[in-house]
DNA sequence: GCACTCCATCTTGCATGCAAGCTTGCACGC
DNA sequence: GCGTGCAAGCTTGCATGCAAGATGGAGTGC
C-alpha cells in the first residue's frame, strides 16, 4: 500500500527552518520543500502517507503540514484522500496535454506582452534570452542534454518571469514546474532539438521588432511542437502515470 | 469567542454548514463565502479585519478562516499585513492588464483546444455558445446591458469550462473572478459592444470549421480588444484601485 | 515643545487537544 | 462457508492554548 515509504528518509527542512534571518513560516517551508521533493522525484508517485507521518519527518506539528497539503493539492501535486492518507499523484498524457496546453496560452502572452513593451525598456531581456539560447547552441553541439535541457528550461523561466506580469509568472511556474517531470524522462527519447534554437531565436526577433502578435505565434509554435512530440512518445509508453 | 456576540451577522456560510449531506467543510465555507463577498462588493476594497474578527462573524474559529485567507491571499483577494489584519485588496489597471493578458492566453488556448477536437464532439458546446451569443444579440437590442454582460460572461465561462481542459477551466475561473468588479463597473461607460457579438461568432466558426489556429485568433483578439477598450476607460477615472 | 525610548497589547503562526466519520477486521449467526 | 453487523482504531478538520514579534502609545528627558 505504502510503496517504499517507511524506510525512506526526508531530509532538508532543516535548513530553511533554522535560518535565522530568513525566518521562514514552517508552512511555506513544508510546502517548499515537499514540492521539490516530489518534482526531483525523491518523493515517488503513488507514495502515501498521513500528515502525522509526514509532520514528524519534517519535525513539525501537524498544522503546517496541513497547510502545505492544501496547497500541493490545489496544484495538483497530491490528492487527499478521505480517510486514506495523502497520495503523491502522478501525470497522465492527457495531464500533460491539458499542462502544455496552458504554457502555449500563457508564454504566448508573455511573449506578446514583452513585444507590447517595446524596443529600449526590454534590451536586457532580450540579452537574457539570447544568451540563454546561445548555452543552448553550446549545449546541443557539444551533446550535453542535460545542460541543453537546464538552458531550455531557464529560457522558457525568463520569458515568463521577465514579461513584466507577475501573475503570469507565478501560473506558469505553478504549471511548468508539474511537466518537470516528464520533460526530464523523455529527454533521451525525443529527437534532437536543433529546431529548438531556431524557434527560440524566432521569438526573440519577434520581441525585438516589437511585434506582438508574431512573438505570440512563434512562441505558441514553439510549444506546440513540443507538445505535439512529447505527448505521443508518452502515449506510446504506454506510461498511464508518471 | 462567543459566536453571534457581534449585532453585524454575516449570513450564507449557514445554509453550506449545516447541510448534512453536503459535508462542507467550514475551511471552504470560509474561502466561498468570502470570495463571494469581495466580488459582490459587500465586502468593500479597503475592508480591513483580524483573522478572530473574521472568524467570530461566521461563527467558527481562527483555523478554517486563517486557511481561507492563505487560499484569498494567494489568488490576489486579500494581502495579509504582518501585524496589522487582512486587507481587501483592490485592483489598479496595471492589476487589470496583467489579468486580461492572462485570459487572453487562456481563452486562445481553450478555443485551439476546442477547434482541434474536431467536429462531432463538440457540436454540442458550439450550440450552447452560439445560444449564449444569442442572448447577446436580443440583450444589446433591448438595450438590457445587464441581462448582455450575463450572456458575454457565460459565453466566456463556457469557452473555458467546456474547452476539455479542466485546468485550464479552474485558473481561468479564478483569474476572471478578479476582473468581475471592473467590468461591471465600466459596464456603461463602454462603446456599444455591438462588435462582440461578431467576434464571438467568429470564435464559433473557427472551431466549427476545426481551424485551431483560426479560433485562438480570433478569440486572442476579442479579449485584446476588450482589454484595449477597459484599461484606458480605467486610467482615465484614475482608479487607483477598484 | 519635541523626540526618543520603553512597555503593553495585539496579532498571527504553530502545537496540541478533541470530536466525528470512515474503514477495516473480526466475530457471530444463518 | 458466507454474509452481516459491530466495534475499535485511525485519520483528518477544527478549537484552543501558547509564544514570539511588532506596533502604537504614553511617558520622560532634553
Amino acid at each position: 500500500m505504502k510503496p517504499g515509504s517507511k524506510d525512506q528518509k526526508i531530509e532538508g527542512v532543516r535548513g530553511a527552518d533554522e535560518s535565522p534571518a530568513g525566518a521562514e513560516a514552517r508552512a511555506d517551508a513544508a510546502y517548499r520543500f515537499l514540492r521539490n521533493a516530489i518534482l526531483t522525484n525523491e518523493i515517488p508517485v503513488g507514495f502515501q502517507a498521513t500528515e502525522v507521518e509526514i509532520a514528524a519527518r519534517l519535525g513539525m506539528s501537524r498544522t503546517p503540514v496541513h497547510e502545505a497539503m492544501a496547497r500541493l493539492q490545489e496544484e495538483g501535486f497530491v490528492q487527499i484522500l478521505p480517510r486514506r492518507g495523502i497520495l503523491v499523484k502522478g501525470l497522465s498524457p492527457a495531464d500533460l496535454l491539458e499542462i502544455y496546453d496552458i504554457l502555449i496560452g500563457l508564454e504566448g502572452a508573455a511573449a506578446e506582452r514583452l513585444a507590447l513593451e517595446g524596443g529600449d525598456a526590454i534590451s536586457e531581456v532580450v540579452q537574457e534570452l539570447e544568451n540563454l539560447t546561445e548555452r543552448m547552441e553550446l549545449a546541443l553541439d557539444a551533446g550535453d542534454m542535460d545542460a541543453w535541457a537546464d538552458a531550455d528550461e531557464a529560457f522558457h523561466d525568463a520569458l515568463v518571469a521577465r514579461c513584466g506580469n507577475g501573475r503570469i509568472r507565478r501560473l506558469a511556474g505553478t504549471v511548468s514546474g508539474q511537466s518537470h517531470r516528464a520533460r526530464r524522462l523523455t529527454l533521451n527519447m525525443r529527437p534532437p532539438p536543433a529546431q529548438s534554437v531556431i524557434e527560440h531565436r524566432q521569438i526573440i526577433h519577434a520581441i525585438e521588432a516589437a511585434d506582438p502578435i508574431a512573438a505570440g505565434s512563434a512562441a505558441r509554435a514553439h510549444r506546440r511542437r513540443a507538445r505535439d512530440q512529447l505527448v505521443p512518445i508518452l502515449r506510446r509508453l504506454n506510461f498511464s502515470s508518471l
